[in-house]
DNA sequence: GTCTATATAATGATAGAC
DNA sequence: GTCTATCATTATATAGAC
């Protein structure tokens, strides 16, 4: 394994940060830089696309790990449908801190840079949506009652996420997992 | 009934629209100005305090309007918890325009006026919290249960808003919020 | 109360030395 | 590859005429 990911990884780790907290307007170049301990001209060097290519990057690079972490385990076919939703849970509560970061996904998409990246946003996630769908299906649900069901795990892990903010409490994403895990165990 | 309103509100009224697309880092003073058909200046002559004054008006106004319009069912003692949950939901829905319009507290506390603004949001988000927990609890709940329902249900709502965009379907709220009415149907 | 014009500051972005 | 210095543009905000 590498021992130290190559120097456009690591800026990029760097710089998603700022990204998830300040919405993509919010970033500011000075911000980014001073995320990344370089001068602004530096980045520039790295993102010659400036801010649009670091946000063009980086939500590729969220897609990629949210369906690594989390989505994927909805495939898993050796698994049975309810131990795959329940992987599914936690790997998105991992991609976000337990609740303490937000979806980088989510947030450009609701910012000005969904212009540009709401075909991708769209056409991911009804794919996402689709295989959430199918597990629900193998578990004997009718197509209409699984899309509900798929519908309400989407709406609830990513509202969560949002009333932890109006609530001003960190700890309510976890208690949305913990209930949605306790409801999963109540099925299988 | 007022058959015009006064010039401030009338101006607000055009001003949320823009907070409430763009965001508040996203929103502009010219769009602001153009939204309202007045030059820049002209908008400074009605908040002296600039973009942040308009914001705090606004903020203020949407949470008297989600509370008259949504929350404020919950207490109608005279109604069936029920009957309140569900003059809720609809209240909720017409707030948001059925999913065709953002919620202007939460795009308030996902920026960067959340500094100034957080405590308001979140004060009001635990009190309105507090109120559906009490309607579970009269539908004969036990505390923790009916704070599991109450923080569901609130999940869902701003969650569908959220995943509306992702899905890039703008039925997908409304789709919610018929899930959360037959769910209601099930209990009374 | 609205406008044109302008000031001030911040932002995104580039040039060129090292 | 990083820096300082700078530019061009946009943003917020104000002055003052009408």
């Amino acid at each position: 394994m590498a021992k130290t990911l190559n120097v456009r990884d690591a800026l990029l780790e760097q710089l998603v940060v700022v990204f998830r907290e300040r919405g993509y307007e919010g970033a500011t170049l000075v911000q980014l830089a001073a995320a990344t301990g370089l001068g602004k001209a530096s980045l520039y060097h790295h993102f010659p696309g400036g801010k649009a290519e670091m946000a063009a990057v980086l939500l590729r690079k969220s897609v990629a790990e949210l369906q690594q972490r989390a989505f994927a385990h909805l495939n898993k076919m050796k698994r049975s449908p309810v131990e795959r939703l329940d992987a599914f849970i936690d790997g998105f509560s991992d991609y976000v801190a337990q609740g303490a970061s937000h979806c980088l996904v989510a947030v450009i998409a609701q910012g000005s840079a969904a212009d540009v990246h709401g075909d991708l946003i769209n056409n991911q996630f009804a794919d996402w949506r689709s295989s959430l769908i199918r597990v629900y299906e193998e578990l004997g649900e009718k197509r209409k009652r699984a899309r509900r069901s798929a519908d309400q795990l989407l709406d609830e892990l990513y509202g969560a996420l949002l009333t932890a903010k109006l609530l001003g409490d960190p700890n309510h994403f976890m208690r949305c997992v913990k209930r949605l895990k306790r409801a999963l165990g109540a099925l299988g």
